[in-house]
DNA sequence: TAAAAAAGAATGAACGTTCATTTTTAATAT
DNA sequence: ATATTAAAAATGAACGTTCATTCTTTTTTA
């Protein structure tokens, strides 16, 4: 089987190289040379394993996705209740951020740019769907805003991209005390008050 | 004056041209022959205005930082209680993002590429002073809660990104009562509760 | 009429991708 | 086990294109 004969590893170390490359320098100033050079392989095998350029970078995309949502599920179950889900997946998102901070960098640049194409940023978005359900669960039982999922995400989620990205600017410095601030104005943002 | 006689005309359409370009492509694929054809120029001409791609970017970069916070407090006074003002501005930059939404789409690349070189990010920071100020006095006044301005910047500002990027791929619609509720959660995730 | 501004064509470097060739792999035969 | 071999994988060099920038000439300005 052609596909399976090739090394896996060669294909992370292409990925590996992108990401870092790209957050470094963005995706038009990253040479496919200097990417094949930082994965220790040639330019031409690159096309070995990947169409084009774009589809190097939009299957990057998608397999960073992959890890954050993965990571960000990871301890929740369907069985906790709104809140404690909640905060589970809320405080995951945050880890995430703070321990994969090359790949939260390279996720923020492809949401920002015309960098990715549409299909895969609509393949990357499906991935979000257990956080939905756990709104519309939260919704169904009046614990939750009845506002659209963009709100809710607006008030809860993206407030954390922006305060990694200033951490990593070295500019403030998130300790677990800040994480817990951050969370309960979070969550208060998106809880009905009673 | 050299510099007098050249066009100011000349000058902000070569601007306007690396927006537009810039929003749709990206800085490394908008080469300056398409800026130079969109501004109804020779690409040498703009040589004549800035001194190399990077520059003129950088340029058009302070240029839309600064119509956006001489938008942001347009109406804002220092006379104005703490409450009141941060109101207006909030208003005000959600109005901008509204409006203007080719700039605030620029601004949004810019920060979140490598775009940009860091004087000219440092630079565009500093037109943000009077948000600053206003929250100053706020801790002083024990309005505001006594957190960083990151902090304060997370959880009220920054949703309003999140928010015109949905808005403007079309997925939600934002109108006065989705503003006024989105300030009421931006305001009171920063004030202090008494 | 001379200096500034603008233009279009030219230049050289850098890039994505492909090509021709070599190296590696793994299945088969000895 | 070892040798054979054909296909797959990998390579470095080369190709054609595109781009930022500069050069030379023309046009505009005061």
């Amino acid at each position: 089987m052609a596909a399976l004969q090739k090394s896996i590893d060669k294909r992370n170390a292409l990925i590996e190289a992108t990401i870092e490359l790209v957050n470094n320098d963005g995706f038009h100033a990253t040479p496919m040379s200097k990417i094949a050079k930082m994965a220790n392989v040639s330019p031409a095998t690159i096309y070995l394993y990947f169409d084009n350029k774009q589809d190097l970078v939009n299957k990057t995309y998608i397999e960073v996705k992959s890890r954050y949502t993965a990571y960000a599920f990871e301890t929740y179950r369907e069985t906790m209740s709104v809140e404690e889900g909640f905060e589970v997946i809320w405080k995951r998102i945050a880890d995430f951020k703070l321990k994969e901070v090359a790949d939260a960098m390279f996720l923020a640049q492809c949401d920002n740019t015309p960098m990715i194409d549409e299909p895969s940023r609509r393949e990357g978005i499906k991935h979000l769907q257990p956080l939905l359900d756990l709104w519309a669960r939260g919704k169904a039982e009046g614990i939750i805003k009845p506002i659209s999922d963009y709100l809710l995400y607006a008030y809860s989620i993206n407030p954390l991209s922006f305060l990694m990205l200033v951490e990593n600017r070295g500019a403030i410095k998130i300790g677990p005390q800040e994480l817990e601030e951050a969370f309960q104005a979070a969550w208060s943002s998106i809880k009905i008050n009673r």
